[in-house]
RNA sequence: GGAGCCGUGGUGUAGCUGGUUAACACGUCGGCCUGUCACGCCGAAGAUCGCGAGUUCGAAUCUCGUCGGUUCCGCCA
């Protein structure tokens, strides 16, 4: 029996304990050594408190072992809590008004001098931080976080289990499948020339738990996708994931909505009322150029087509006559405000995003200032400005290509505009539901429909035959959950019957033989009595990041990725013996 | 695949219109110090400037390439 162990956490010692005999175990934060005696922070996953070393209650001994101390040795220290002297109050340390003053004292490790001070990780290069990144986890800041991510998968949890979800694993190692993102690949030993892939998503194994009776499924379940990273895009990353058996869109848009407000509830204290809003991927794109729209603020887009589709100025009647769009937003004031450089920013954006241009109109009192207001006849202006809701001082930006351009292009210079004018309240949370999605989209690559959820999303109802004459058209029981702008989560109502399923496909561009080649066993077990159901998928890590208020989920990451996909603290991925590959029947070409 | 930004002692930065011994802060090490809390004071060590090539009498500084980190576009059902 080791005479060492905890009592307490550094963070939980408070003036209730004065007089009180405690154990700590922690790190040395920082230390003060003022020659006679010694001041220790030490430091646990709770947080610091000073521990007093002092030769006359410490004894020589052990004082000269205080004397080795560096920061981040390992230490356990046993002694007194005691309310610090009068006037040696630290109000800025939330255990400020004690101390402990150490009766005995355990160097339980040393440490070498860290490449960075922990608690001033933040400001040293990423990299350093990820190559150690148990030392970065030792600060404050990623501790709150871990923290917070555990709790919200414990009350995600809870919340299903006492709903009577189960959880269940499904496989990592499965069958490749075309469609979607490009697979993590795994060879096999034991059939050489044969791989596995690592699950996008558990997506069919969870509709086949369904078929099998399970009702009610959950999952924490990591995903893998072979794809380019991002601040919010991890090559391995985490879903809630979830299906239920014998359920309309409505019931998992209940349930689930319950779910996130519980969350949110349970660990920041933010309630909302349900039900939330709903809106129709058209409104979305419409209104905010954007299938998931960030609410907390207004620059909405305003359609002007219809008053300058026979304008002089020919890019506006060019562009309508085509078959597309004048879409403009209003950024109130701006005109008065804006440089000249400014706005040529703007237009620079715009161009990046992929517009051919922006027009901006910068309205004055009894004029306009536009490098089109030439072409423009009085009625054309006044249509734009009243579309607008233009006022003096402010300025009108006006794109024309199609729809789709206009509505990317506005939408996302709505958000560097949102930014860039403070309109977004950091202290709101606006959720919202985007529903009657698209089932297919079409891509100008592939020259082929895509699934816009996955393809085996089920079509509205009375859109089934759309799939056949105009799957451009049909719609989709698909439901996505938006916070902030952000998607959350996103899931549909699956399709159960095979005929459909077949129409599905062959809407994609499938043969039939490719698809049964590719999807039999799943579209089989469809035949032996599947029953209604949906489900939905929330990402873990984006969910987190925004609870946590981070802007990259390599923050809510224990161990995270670099954007080239590599883990510097490994260093993986790595290459491998050539007796593995020689086992692996693997030959490296390069 | 493309574009932008960054890379200088352990860490964060300065220097970078080419030219002395590469500066500062923190950290580290040693000394002094019994009420500090970003302890203080004195002293010391520590970088050939990510790597490679080029231009030049001379490169941390200019050019090209490359590697790494990061942000965005493409991609991510």
């Amino acid at each position: 029996m080791v005479d060492w162990k905890r009592t307490h956490y550094c963070g939980t010692i408070n003036e209730e304990l004065a007089g009180r005999d405690v154990t700590l175990n922690g790190w040395v934060n920082r230390r003060r050594d003022l020659g006679g005696m010694i001041f220790v922070d030490l430091r646990d996953r709770s947080g610091l408190v000073q521990v007093v070393l002092n030769p006359e209650t410490l004894g020589a001994e052990q004082f000269a072992v205080a004397e080795k101390l560096r920061n981040e040795y390992v230490v356990s220290v046993s002694g007194v809590v005691n309310l610090r002297p009068q006037g040696q109050e630290n109000p800025n340390m939330e255990t400020g008004y004690v101390e402990v003053n150490v009766t005995k004292l355990t160097i339980l490790a040393e440490a070498k001098t860290p490449p960075f001070q922990i608690d001033k990780a933040d400001q040293v290069d990423e990299s350093i931080r990820l190559k150690y990144r148990y030392l970065h986890l030792r600060s404050s800041e990623l501790q709150k976080t871990i923290a917070l991510r555990h709790e919200m998968v414990a009350e995600v949890r809870s919340f299903l289990n006492d709903r009577g979800f189960l959880e269940i694993e499904t496989p990592l190692l499965i069958r490749s499948t075309p469609e979607g993102a490009r697979d993590y690949i795994v060879p096999s030993r034991i059939h050489p020339g044969e791989f596995y892939a690592l699950p996008q998503s558990p997506q069919m194994f969870k509709q086949l738990l369904m078929i099998g009776g399970f009702d009610r499924y959950y999952q924490i379940a990591r995903c893998f996708r072979d794809e380019d990273l991002r601040a919010d895009r991890q090559p391995e990353f985490t879903q809630i994931d979830i299906e239920m058996s014998f359920v309309d869109r409505d019931d998992i848009i209940e349930i689930m909505e319950e779910m996130i407000l519980h969350v949110l509830e349970r660990v920041k204290g933010i309630k909302i009322d349900g039900p939330l809003t709903r809106m129709g991927y058209q409104e979305a794109m419409d209104r905010f150029g954007s299938d998931r729209p960030d609410t907390r603020f207004g620059l909405e887009l305003r359609d002007v087509t219809p008053g300058v589709q026979n304008s002089e100025f020919r890019v506006f009647a060019d562009t309508v006559n085509k078959g597309g769009v004048v879409k403009g937003i209003n950024a109130e004031g701006c005109g008065a405000t804006f440089t000249r450089r400014e706005i040529d920013e703007l237009v620079e954006k715009a161009t990046e995003m992929g517009a051919k241009g922006l027009i901006w109109i910068a309205l004055e009192e009894d004029n306009v200032r536009s490098p089109i207001a030439k072409f423009l006849s009085k009625d054309e202006l006044d249509y734009i400005i009243e579309a607008l809701e233009g006022k003096p001082g402010d300025l009108l930006l006006l794109a024309a290509d199609k729809y789709d351009v206009v509505s990317d292009v506005l939408g996302r210079l709505r958000l560097v505009l949102g930014r860039k004018l403070d309109l977004i309240d950091d202290e709101l949370y606006h959720l919202l539901w985007v529903v009657d999605w698209p089932l297919l989209v079409y891509d100008e690559e592939s020259k082929r429909f895509v699934a816009a959820h996955h393809p085996f999303t089920a079509p509205v109802d009375s859109d089934i035959e759309l799939l056949e004459t105009d799957p451009g058209k049909a719609r989709a029981k698909a439901y996505d959950l938006v916070l902030n702008g952000v998607e959350l989560g996103g899931g549909s109502i699956r399709i159960t019957s095979r005929t459909v399923q077949e129409k599905m496909f062959k809407a994609l561009g499938f043969t039939m033989e490719e698809a049964y080649r590719q999807f039999g066993y799943f579209m089989e077990a469809f035949e032996y009595g599947a029953p209604p159901h949906g489900g939905i998928a929330f990402g873990l890590d984006r969910f987190v990041m925004l609870l946590a208020g981070r802007s990259s989920i390599r923050d809510v990451i224990a161990f995270p990725k670099t954007v080239s996909a590599r883990d510097l603290m490994v260093e993986a991925p790595a290459p491998v013996s050539s007796e593995q590959l020689e086992e692996l029947k693997l030959k490296v070409n390069n």
